[in-house]
DNA sequence: AATGCAAATGCAAATCGTTTGCAATTGGGG
DNA sequence: CCCCAATTGCAAACGATTTGCATTTGCATT
């Protein structure tokens, strides 16, 4: 059977569709897939330098670059900060943020997913992507 | 009866919360109380200049974190552009972004709200607000 | 109607997150 | 191990928004 939480081995995936695999972009790859975060691009450059100072800010912006257009990850624009990246495997979600501390909760709702296919269709309108948010805080009990 | 489709008086509003009604904010207040769309800071200059040409993009900017903040007005910032604003009078809404046109076609779900609240609830937090956003594009027929 | 003064303005410069031009470096096929 | 386009680091440019500051202006007060 197959391993559900195996992760794609995207060093060859994007070897094979002709991206070379350069040191820094190793790295990031390396440290998406030990995230269990969802990081920004400065914090992944932070944890990149402590692996090779040489490497540049511009390349972690242009590798997210390059892995959101091979949809090797996902590019989520919480309200406020910066864009925050995920690997894009795994099934899709929605994203609680913790007003309080930022961290992020992932969720899943099949019936949500459905009435919003339901609300675009009913609008003349076929849903390319969406976005479902929440933010909230701890409740205090 | 209650109008329903009244606009609040936020000049009157507004000075009644110690807030000075400026030119720049009579003129600004009048754009959002005519407008049908969802602008965003530049077009609300566009227009305001029209009306009165020394207004500065700064004062539109300002005054729109005013009205934010006293809860006037929405600011939301789909994806790519900047933000966008519309006046707070109404009910809540979610929005269906029209990704070839940009045009914000407004939604509601009852059901997706209680949702949302059910699945807060069950991770343990107070919804503070939400964010859902439909991105699509016009079903060809 | 004239006065006083904090609030609000316009302008330009600063900020933040992100992108880009360019010359120097490098992966990896031949 | 050579070659050369792809990729890099750096610095400068970018778009949206915010801010410092000197000037103007509501508006509460005479």
């Amino acid at each position: 059977m197959t391993d559900r939480t195996a992760k794609p081995d995207y060093e060859t995936l994007l070897r094979d569709a002709g991206v070379r695999i350069t040191r820094p972009r190793k790295i990031i790859l390396k440290i998406l897939a030990e995230r269990d975060d969802h990081p920004d691009a400065m914090a992944i450059f932070r944890r990149a330098v402590k692996l090779d100072d040489s490497i540049s800010l511009s390349t972690v912006y242009r590798t997210m670059k390059l892995l959101e257009d091979r949809g090797a990850i996902q590019r989520h624009a919480f309200e406020g900060g910066p864009s925050r990246f995920e690997p894009a495997d795994g099934e899709h979600h929605d994203h609680l943020i913790d007003l309080d501390s930022g961290e992020v909760i992932e969720f899943h709702s099949e019936k949500i997913e459905q009435l919003q296919d339901e609300i675009a269709r009913s609008l003349g309108y076929d849903i390319v992507h969406h976005r479902l948010e929440l933010y909230g805080r701890k409740k205090r009990r």
